[in-house]
DNA sequence: ATAATAAATATTTTATATTATATTTATTAT
DNA sequence: ATAATAAATATAATATAAAATATTTATTAT
């Protein structure tokens, strides 16, 4: 039985943990296979045994990323006495947060960002799909409490989306400031949520 | 007095719509004031007595653009026997239809897109600034007939402008449909006035 | 057999020279 | 004087060679 060796997923996870430092400090561009494979103590040539290439790497780094904003959503989701209202701004001013912070602390990200939007597209319509569904969640709970009269749930979660578009996408958070963006993102969710409400 | 000669204006209009056919079709790299030069039958040099440079060119070209966009939303306002809500579904899905439109037909397009967003945001928040102000002409126009409640017309244009971002940015046209999307503008904008309707 | 490395090869990036183009200036025409 | 051009120059794009890096394969160790 193997006690003190590491399992696969563990090696993997130290290799994600290693590109994502250097990916978020110098850039995708600028990170070698070299550099990662030093820093877990391995050649480069091992790095293959464990991900098939560097675009691979990227994909699970931009994958880890949008788990966490998942996860933000979730923690959310489970906060007991939030009415569905505030649980809708709750979900959208975290996620703009998340993005704001994540670019402004590591520049270098919107590379990877860009370059994984462009190659991988299945993954960011996967998080989305995710993302539909916790809106969804929400807006049954809106329904069942009788804050809200949604007919259609999937749909309406996608329309939220959609509009929340402009704060939950990171080619935006270069061009505007947090604050800004906050303070629209409030009254765009002031606005639906008044869309939502039984009348 | 002057009678077949051109004036200064007339002489700018030319080279713009030179600039804009040759942009439109080769992308703003591609296109040398060479060309541009040669299809309005005068030198090179020349063209510099009319822009300061093909920067300036690229930016009345995407000025014209955007007017045009702002003249489609103009006539919609002045329709008679449109209701505020169909005035708002039909700017929004206008635009789309005419960024979709104008990009599918005109790919190289973006490229000058791009560079301009970033050379001259101002040019773009001078856009906004009008379609915020066209919106809130709408807003307003709810308040007296009493279809909206909007007691901050223009911050509400403003956040309105904000939630249909992704129909009314160049951005998004390469990546969805035009269909979905405009089935997404349609919810939206639906979700956004239920929000505004008097209760 | 599994795991890893080091060496070999294929790709990509970078640096550099070359060319093309943007812009300015000098010159000519009206 | 104004308008335009052609020639001159500055800048940027492109092609090419060199170097760096990604990926594969052969080899070694466990």
């Amino acid at each position: 039985m193997k006690i003190l060796e590491q399992t696969s997923e563990e090696i993997k996870s130290q290799i994600l943990d290693a590109a994502f430092e250097r990916f978020g400090r110098y850039g995708f561009g600028k990170t070698t296979m070299a550099e990662i494979a030093k820093d877990c103590d391995m050649s480069a040539g091992n790095l293959y045994r464990y991900y098939t290439n560097k675009k691979e790497i990227a994909a699970d780094c931009a994958g880890r990323c949008m788990k966490n904003a998942e996860q933000l959503w979730r923690e959310i989701l489970k906060q007991p006495d939030l009415s569905p209202q505030n649980r809708l701004t709750a979900i959208v001013l975290e996620k703009l947060n998340y993005l704001h912070q994540q670019f402004s602390d590591h520049p270098p990200l919107f590379e990877l960002v860009m370059y994984i939007s462009g190659e991988r597209q299945d993954l960011v319509a996967d998080h989305l799909g995710t993302l539909q569904s916790l809106v969804a969640e929400i807006l049954a709970e809106g329904n069942r409490t009788g804050d809200f009269n949604v007919p259609d749930v999937l749909g309406t979660a996608k329309a939220f989306l959609a509009a929340t578009t402009k704060f939950n996408t990171p080619h935006f958070m270069g061009t505007f400031e947090l604050k800004e963006l906050e303070n629209e993102a409030r009254e765009v969710v002031q606005l639906l949520i008044q869309g939502l409400a039984r009348r």
